[in-house]
DNA sequence: TGGGCCCGCGCC
DNA sequence: AAAGGGCGCGGGCCCA
């Protein structure tokens, strides 16, 4: 069964069954006590145009769906799949009341990104009871009904069904539609955050808060150190271009200020410069000023952004917690009873990339709990260490350093997987779209790119205009190349959290359980998921689950390998930790 | 003053 | 040691 949710304006809404069921008209303050008796009674999937219109507002009243189809999301994988491509030919395309999905919106320039229209600041509430999109100022926008939200989903079915493989498309839509509920709730819910350790990590490596406009102590002693040994009395080490002028007059011949061309040069001045760069990174990106703004109440909420790249992956649009440094971990912890489940899943790419190619012998290596180490076993290389490097190069394109010179005894070893990403890269150097396993396809390459390629192409193209080309023309075939593997693995990603999202509600819990205050009432007495970053998860667990936790965190990587590849003789391992803070696992 | 670009660096 | 793919973000800086 569906059911449909439709704003009408004025801050009423429209809930039903648009194939002939019960149609409540309400105000939309009443939602969700709706949803959830419509939930216990049928258990449906629901139906909307973006779940970020809806699910703030039910996770607030601490109403949870199981199920969903987002037609935002799913219309922009469908829109650009190869995959219906034909399909498509016959079939209306996408209603004007829908709005780009977030890696589209991103893409053309001209338009707003998706994100920041949604994206609001961290201690706005956490919905707007009338227009939490602003789809509604588009122009040919409307506000569709529930027949127009039904008609565009059977449009969304029946173009999957299109597919020679319409259950992988039917998994990636339902997969994606549970990615943007997870988003949703992991701003909600928060990731649980002890500030007195955050302070205590800057206090420790950057001395005590100074007054606004200052910079921390142990940053001015390094710059006065950096300023003494390039005698530059005035020098802002924060300008870059100021810094390369007084390190080239001090003899020091690096073209940039990147540490890796520093750290190649012996003098006074690299050491406290060095130092200084580290600090400034962790004051700018993590210090007191990003606590102020982003840790509210004991909680990380950060914006995540489901779909938000081209490979799937998902964004963030705000909170930067796709990429919190590792020196700060060590404030992520539990609140009193509870834990953290830790899952990794170990060497995901290079195992996708074996499944994805069904490449024997390195599916072979994959099916232990160290594929590099496999991979040493079978003479490949040398060491792990070189394993590692040579992977990363197949699967990133690289050409030159030590990746590049083992990347073609990997070849050698493993001439089906290597056939998989060097087809993926020839298709985008010729300008053609590539697809995941699921049916997610890759953006096509900008219209200046096609020019690049069309002057090379003109008879009077010059060495320079045939060598930019080939340059971009590559560039863009590491781009695709990448993008299959990165794209696979971002969608057993999404199959593993889905399915915990749905273990992890069906897990008992007992009376005895201490509320978990912080994390809303959606969640306050249930295991849930507080973090995820590409191939690594973190639930929250209370202490008596843990066992059940860690159960469910397996089945579901277990299960998406085989949602994904079948029997394929891949095996997909996690590192798993039960811990109290994130800091023991880094 | 604000937008957009580049740089450098954090994460995978 | 970096390299090669995907990102976000803050600071500097240029330009209107």
């Amino acid at each position: 069964m569906r059911i449909a949710i439709a704003a009408t304006g004025a801050g009423r809404v429209t809930v039903g069954d648009p194939d002939g069921g019960s149609v409540h008209d309400l105000e939309r303050h009443d939602l969700p006590a709706l949803v959830a008796r419509l939930e216990a009674e049928h258990a449906p999937r629901w139906i909307w145009r973006d779940t970020r219109e809806w699910a703030p507002q039910l996770l607030a009243a601490g109403v949870r769906v199981a199920r969903c189809h987002d037609l935002r999301l799913c219309g922009a994988i469908l829109a650009s799949s190869t995959v219906v491509a034909e399909a498509r030919e016959g079939m209306p395309g996408r209603p004007a009341w829908l709005p780009p999905g977030p890696a589209e919106a991103a893409a053309d320039a001209s338009a707003p990104a998706a994100a920041s229209v949604a994206a609001h600041a961290p201690h706005a509430a956490l919905f707007e009871l009338d227009e939490p999109v602003d789809a509604g100022s588009r122009e040919g926008a409307r506000h569709p009904s529930i027949d127009d939200l039904a008609a565009e989903h059977d449009r969304q079915l029946a173009l999957a069904d299109a597919a020679e493989r319409s259950g992988a498309l039917r998994l990636l839509l339902a997969a994606e539609s549970a990615g943007a509920l997870i988003a949703a709730e992991l701003r909600v819910a928060g990731l649980p955050w002890d500030r007195a350790e955050h302070e205590r990590v800057l206090e420790e490596a950057l001395g005590p808060r100074p007054a606004a406009g200052r910079k921390p102590h142990r940053m001015e002693e390094l710059s006065a150190l950096v300023r003494d040994a390039l005698e530059a009395p005035t020098l802002n080490l924060d300008s870059h271009a100021d810094l390369l002028r007084a390190l080239r007059a001090a003899g020091i011949g690096v073209d940039s200020t990147a540490r890796w061309q520093l750290r190649e040069h012996d003098h006074p001045a690299i050491a406290p410069l060095l130092a200084y760069k580290k600090l400034a990174r962790l004051l700018s990106a993590n210090g007191w000023a990003w606590l102020d703004e982003w840790v509210v109440g004991g909680r990380l909420r950060a914006d995540y952004v489901a779909g938000g790249t081209a490979t799937g992956r998902w964004a963030t649009a705000g909170g930067g917690a796709l990429q919190l440094p590792k020196a700060v971990r060590g404030a992520v912890s539990a609140d009193d009873g509870w834990s953290l489940v830790v899952a990794d899943a170990s060497q995901l790419e290079p195992r996708v990339l074996a499944a994805l190619a069904r490449d024997p012998a390195m599916a072979a290596a994959g099916r232990g709990r160290d594929m590099y180490g496999a991979i040493v076993d079978d003479g490949v290389v040398a060491t792990r260490d070189e394993a590692k490097v040579a992977l990363l190069g197949a699967m990133y394109g690289a050409t030159t350093g030590d990746s590049g010179r083992l990347v073609p005894r990997l070849a050698r070893a493993y001439p089906r997987a290597m056939a998989l990403v060097d087809d993926a890269a020839r298709a985008g150097e010729a300008g053609r779209r590539v697809s995941t396993l699921l049916g997610r396809s890759s953006p096509l390459p900008s219209a200046s790119w096609h020019d690049l390629q069309a002057r090379a192409n003109a008879v009077d193209a010059t060495a320079v205009d045939e060598r930019r080309a080939r340059a971009a023309a590559r560039d863009w075939g590491r781009f695709t190349r990448n993008f299959v593997v990165q794209g696979t693995a971002a969608e057993w990603a999404l199959c593993w959290m889905a399915g915990l999202r749905a273990r992890l509600a069906a897990i008992p819990v007992p009376p005895s359980v201490t509320p978990a205050t912080a994390s809303g009432p959606a969640f306050e007495r249930m295991p849930h998921v507080v973090y995820f970053l590409h191939d690594e998860l973190i639930v929250h667990a209370p202490d008596a689950l843990v066992d059940a936790v860690a159960s469910a965190v397996r089945e579901s990587a277990a299960e998406a390998g085989t949602m994904l590849f079948g029997e394929a003789p891949v095996e997909f391992p996690l590192d798993l930790v039960v811990t109290r803070s994130y800091a023991s696992v880094v």
